[in-house]
DNA sequence: ACTAGTAACTTACTTTAGGTAAGTTAGATG
DNA sequence: CATCTAACTTACCTAAAGTAAGTTACTAGT
């Protein structure tokens, strides 16, 4: 095998985690995940906006299967069903971060009811009322 | 306007970024400009894995909206047309930099023809001729 | 004068991914 | 025996993306 562009781009190791993240919806799960704490269906069901019970099913197959999430059953009544982030799925925390900053710098109008601006880690440690 | 849980996750600075580069290849188009300082609608074409022109044409578009891309005519003979980062296009570095860390953590795979590895950044100085 | 070439698209049409609403499972509760 | 719950699944429909060919405007070659 030669070394060839193609190759090259191939192995783009952004490329490479694009295709981890990259769907639809794929990493608002793992954003809720991370920085809210939500582990069920109908909690991603109810607050990632437009997502369907189709597509989130699917999306929770494919992170299961990338090793980004882990799925856990307890026998309870009615069923409960967690899904968790894998120590791989923690590692996502830099890119949130860096997305995070990206917004916070050139969108930087969420604004609270005290008039001050806070970072996002703020925003997501506090309670809902002190946003408008 | 009350705290509403729902208007939080609107403003959700992670949901801001993706909505800027969160669609099918937008975020390739980002990363072949600022990695492999492509500039030109056919180097797009060509080294995008699968993109058509029809969409490149319309994320191209969508980046010079959303001001992460600048679009420069050049009266030459034939017509050439650059587009190039803009300050808050050249942001996005973070990101792709976690980007990659991510993937040479967990898919450290790529493995060079001198038995090395390197990160992404000696990978893209570098000529194509050390790959395999 | 005619043909081919170039870059950057655009258009018409087909295929695939995602959206919508209703249904399924299995056991619990009234 | 009908209703409730969580976590899906299914059938059907719509919107986004893929394919291939065409467009524009100007140059170079025969």
């Amino acid at each position: 095998m030669s070394a060839t562009l193609e190759h090259m781009i191939k192995n783009c190791p952004v490329d490479n985690t694009f295709k981890i993240i990259g769907k639809k919806f794929t990493f608002h799960i793992v954003r809720n995940m991370a920085m809210r704490n939500q582990t069920r269906f109908n909690e991603f069901l109810g607050t990632i906006e437009n997502i369907n019970p189709k597509t989130l099913a699917l999306r929770l197959k494919e992170l299961e299967e990338t090793g980004i999430i882990q799925r856990t059953v307890y026998d309870e009544i009615p069923i409960r069903i967690e899904y968790t982030l894998t120590k791989k799925g923690e590692d996502l925390q830099g890119i949130i971060d860096q997305m995070a900053t990206f917004s916070m710098k050139h969108y930087p109008k969420t604004v609270f009811k005290d008039g001050k601006r806070r970072n996002y880690k703020q925003v997501f440690k506090r309670p809902v009322s002190v946003l408008h």
